[in-house]
RNA sequence: GGGCGAUUAGCUCAGCUGGUUAGAGCGCACGGUUCACAUCCGUGAGGUCGGGGGUUCGAGCCCCUCAUCGCCCACCA
């Protein structure tokens, strides 16, 4: 006898319970699978420390969890390593902006001060991001939690660049960066995000020597101030006699080139450039070549400084207005028009980017690159989808060197000293003699990022973890990280470790609205996923995050979707309820043979098995989201909808072998589609699995379902659906003459090749569509009066139905269906009808064509015979 | 300027090795209080699968082309 269950999963009471139960029985460790279990690894895309769970967290768990879980019901070795990212630029803001709070600011506290209160802050909020993620149900080793600022990740990343910087790869030194004026530290091109926008373009003279000018537009006239020349196209015959001559600099009046490149674009503007090596990347490339002076006229908040002359202190962007007023003042400016283009700005912040001189840290990835290139080629690394290959080429195939300092205090300090003459030393330990400085700088968070499959693993130490677990298996995240975080993993595990970091990179799309718009804040279309999970649990969250969407596109996210995949949960709950509320002594375990099972079983349990290798291909292929909604749709709609309904008459009428035979075959679909279903919805599937018969241990450690084809029948499968369309028929008839649901009415039934099945399975009628009585006519008897008909394949059904059945009305219902078959008839003949089909075809698709051609025909017949009877 | 994705029912989406009558959830209409579930059950309406062309015995699916929307990459002042 089953024990009691509640009438509802309490999901509030119940997961937690759950969690801590799977998590102090050590069940996420890769110690529960034995010492020799091939091993399956995950890292877990590090969130930042101080973050919590938004949306992207919430899908990046569902799709690990689910690999992980589904890897270990297979037995293998399964390790999902957590952790947080320390996230530099995030962090050092969000502890910046309660130092303001205070009254007070990072320069203020000074570095040191500051460092210990962003410790502080990530000790208080370190552990909120963790714990969000244990309530999604993560089943990952929390005793191998890292962070990326923890001692042994940090010595790797000093060991990886004080290497990189032995084998010539890293250089310092004054280049043209992306510099961020709010956050004062130089970012990445990645970091910088361009977007057209409203603008103007200022056209003006460029006063040359001996009177001449040269017409010039710019888009920022505040660079002026640090022209070092002005360029024409060499065989521009309006200014080719002013190359070689001298040009003035407005209101600096500094004397400048005019220089030729053929770079200059002739249709565009005025088909002449003014040149700002220092504050143009463009302009910086033509300074290069033409040996130009470098003039930088800015501060590092975007102020002008002292080479700007009287500008000097002013806003970059008062700066703009002012100068032109001036030469306007001057008789230099024509004409300002409207000019879209594209501003750069920082992704953090949305602040105008300056292209500034400074002095940065950079990475030669060109040779990093090319294996990088030739691992994803030669198939040594997998994408899916895999489309993003193609931009993952691009990307590695046109990389420029990395500037990898910030100019920031939380993160990883760049572990060298500055000597005053100039002098580099990189170590770990500071060198001898005086005069060093040490570098302030830290690095991009990404490059320790790019570290972590092997980092985590303790790396560079060849630890026992990193022996068993490295290579990891597969790394799953999102595509828009694909340059920040993917390639480089990839790049940097190949050169230190010689081995890919993993052999597929598994890519999910974006949570957006409901409408497809991207989720901000600014929009106010967040979604909580702690809300979702507060009002309908983790599960159906999870399983809608899981089935919403295919791999690679942005899933959108409907509150409406989570509450209807909760009601799944509670379907699944009450099919449970059901099952166990009928099992009375001891049960045996497993399936009796096929040839012990009536109809409705053989056709069910084909059904499991055909799902189940269903599901299998498609875990195979990384289509979970067609996996999850299969095993959905067979719990709902064949088991709940028709076995179990179907079940009742063995269970409540049937003999004692009838019902033990039935049993059977409940609980062993029941407990094959938790398996299958635990990845998915790992709390209410364990809950259940609990109370099953025969489950000793967790679902968590329960066999992944195999299946077993000795149950696939097609035969059951087809006189099955027959008997299920003969019963749609009849309830179709019943509420299209609107007969009191509760009225139990009888039938005649002219068999055709169903006798048989008719003969042992009427109950089904009764039971499923309340026909209590069912006469099976002889052939060439003739069909009663007053009835209308259902027919299916070679199978009709007469209902009597007096003084409900207007004559004229059902003739006119008949010949609609006469019509459809016909056409599917002649559809079907004209094929079988073709050589080229016959001939073509796999044989089975013609086979196939044939039955259902004469099943047409037979029904056809049918539906015939009886309008002849009851119409003219 | 390149590249990618999307376009299927009123809404949000599945349908990825080409093959019965294209599906789901939600919404809508009608009907259901007997023993798993009203968080439910039954029935129904609703789609020329963005347009055009092609390949094929057969196309929502493959190829070409166009359109609209979205995204990524790219140095045009």
């Amino acid at each position: 006898m089953a024990k009691a269950m509640p009438k509802n999963f309490d999901f509030k009471e119940a997961e937690g319970r759950i969690y801590k139960w799977w998590e102090k029985s050590g069940w996420f460790k890769p110690e529960v699978a034995p010492p020799d279990a091939e091993a399956f690894t995950l890292s877990m895309p590090p969130p930042n420390v101080t973050g919590a769970l938004h949306t992207g967290h919430a899908l990046f768990t569902t799709v690990e969890d689910l690999m992980t879980r589904y890897e270990r019901m297979r037995g293998k070795a399964a390790l999902w390593v957590p952790g947080t990212d320390h996230a530099g630029i995030a962090t050092q803001l969000q502890v910046e902006k309660m130092l303001r709070d205070e009254g007070t600011s990072r320069q203020e506290v000074g570095r040191e001060e500051f460092l210990a209160r962003t410790w502080a802050w990530k000790e208080k909020y370190g552990g909120r991001i963790t714990d969000q993620l244990r309530r999604m149900g993560a089943s990952c080793d929390w005793d191998r939690e890292r962070f990326t600022l923890d001692d042994g990740l940090s010595g790797a990343v000093q060991d990886v660049f004080i290497s990189l910087y032995d084998q010539g790869l890293i250089y310092r030194g004054p280049r043209l960066v992306n510099w961020s004026p709010g956050l004062q530290t130089a970012v990445s091109d990645l970091e910088v995000e361009r977007e057209e926008e409203p603008g103007k373009l200022y056209f003006f003279n460029y006063p040359v020597e001996g009177g001449e000018s040269i017409p010039v537009a710019t888009t920022r006239p505040e660079t002026i101030l640090g022209d070092t020349a002005v360029c024409v196209h060499p065989d521009d015959d309006r200014y080719k006699y002013l190359i070689g001559k001298t040009a003035y600099v407005p209101i600096l009046n500094r004397a400048i080139p005019v220089i030729a490149d053929e770079y200059v674009d002739r249709e565009f503007g005025t088909g002449a450039l003014k040149i700002t090596p220092a504050h143009d990347f463009n302009d910086y490339e033509i300074g290069i070549k033409h040996k130009l002076q470098f003039i930088n006229v800015m501060n590092r908040d975007a102020t002008m400084n002292e080479a700007a002359g009287q500008y000097a202190g002013l806003d970059r962007f008062a700066c703009r207005e002012k100068i032109w007023a001036d030469m306007t003042v001057l008789g230099l400016t024509v004409k300002v028009v409207d000019h879209p283009h594209v501003v750069p700005r920082s992704q953090r912040g949305g602040e105008v980017i300056e292209p500034l001189m400074s002095t940065q840290w950079f990475l030669k990835i060109q040779p990093l690159a090319d294996k990088a290139i030739a691992a994803v080629r030669d198939g040594s690394i997998k994408i899916v989808p895999e489309r993003f290959e193609k931009v993952y080429f691009n990307w590695l195939e046109n990389i420029e060197d990395w500037c990898i300092s910030r100019q920031l205090w939380w993160g990883h300090r760049i572990p060298a000293w500055i000597h005053q003459d100039g002098r580099i030393f990189v170590g770990k330990l500071p060198p001898k003699g005086d005069g060093w400085t040490p570098e302030e700088d830290v690095l991009d968070t990404w490059f320790s990022s790019g570290l972590w499959p092997f980092s985590t693993l303790g790396w560079p130490q060849e630890t026992a973890d990193l022996k068993r677990f490295y290579p990891t298996s597969i790394m799953e995240t999102g595509y828009d990280i694909i340059f920040f975080w993917v390639a480089r993993m990839i790049m940097l595990g190949l050169w230190f470790t010689d081995k890919p970091p993993f052999h597929t990179v598994y890519l999910h799309g974006l949570i957006r609205d409901k409408f497809g718009r991207k989720i901000s804040k600014s929009l106010g279309n967040t979604i909580d996923p702690l809300e979702l999970i507060d009002q309908y649990g983790a599960d159906p969250l999870r399983f809608t995050l899981a089935t919403s969407g295919t791999p690679g596109n942005d899933i959108n996210l409907d509150s409406e979707k989570v509450e209807a995949n909760w009601r799944f949960v509670n379907k699944v709950w009450q099919m449970t309820n059901f099952v166990l509320g009928n099992i009375e002594g001891d049960v045996p375990d497993g399936l009796p043979s096929a040839n012990e099972l009536d109809l409705p079983s053989r056709w069910i349990v084909s059904r499991l098995t055909r799902l189940t290798s269903s599901v299998q291909y498609l875990f195979d292929t990384f289509q979970y989201g067609e996996a999850g909604r299969q095993v959905y749709d067979f719990l709902w709609s064949e088991f709940a909808d028709w076995y179990i309904e179907v079940s009742k008459y063995p269970l409540y009428e049937g003999d004692e072998q009838a019902k033990e035979n039935t049993r059977r075959v409940l609980l062993h679909i029941l407990n094959t589609s938790l398996r299958l279903l635990h990845p998915y919805m790992p709390f209410v599937t364990e809950e259940l699995w609990s109370y099953l018969p025969h489950t000793k241990s967790a679902l968590i450690l329960a066999q992944w379902p195999v299946a077993a084809t000795a149950y696939l029948d097609d035969k059951s499968e087809a006189e099955m659906t027959t008997l299920m369309d003969l019963v749609r028929g009849v309830r179709n008839i019943r509420a299209e003459y609107a007969v009191d649901p509760a009225r139990k009415i009888s039938a005649s039934v002219a068999p055709g090749s169903y006798r048989a099945n008719l003969e042992q399975y009427s109950y089904l009628f009764a039971r499923l569509c309340n026909v209590s009585q069912i006469t099976l006519l002889a052939q060439g008897t003739a069909a009663p009066d007053e009835s209308a008909s259902v027919v299916v394949s070679d199978v009709t059904f007469y209902l009597p139905l007096a003084g409900l059945v207007d004559v004229a009305a059902e003739c006119e219902r008949l010949t609609k269906e006469q019509d459809k078959l016909l056409e599917q008839i002649s559809k079907s003949k004209n094929m079988l009808g073709n050589e080229q089909f016959v001939s073509r075809a796999r044989p089975d698709v013609v086979e196939r064509e044939r039955t259902k051609l004469a099943e047409l025909e037979a029904s056809a017949a049918q539906i015939s015979e009886r309008l002849t009877a009851l119409c003219k």
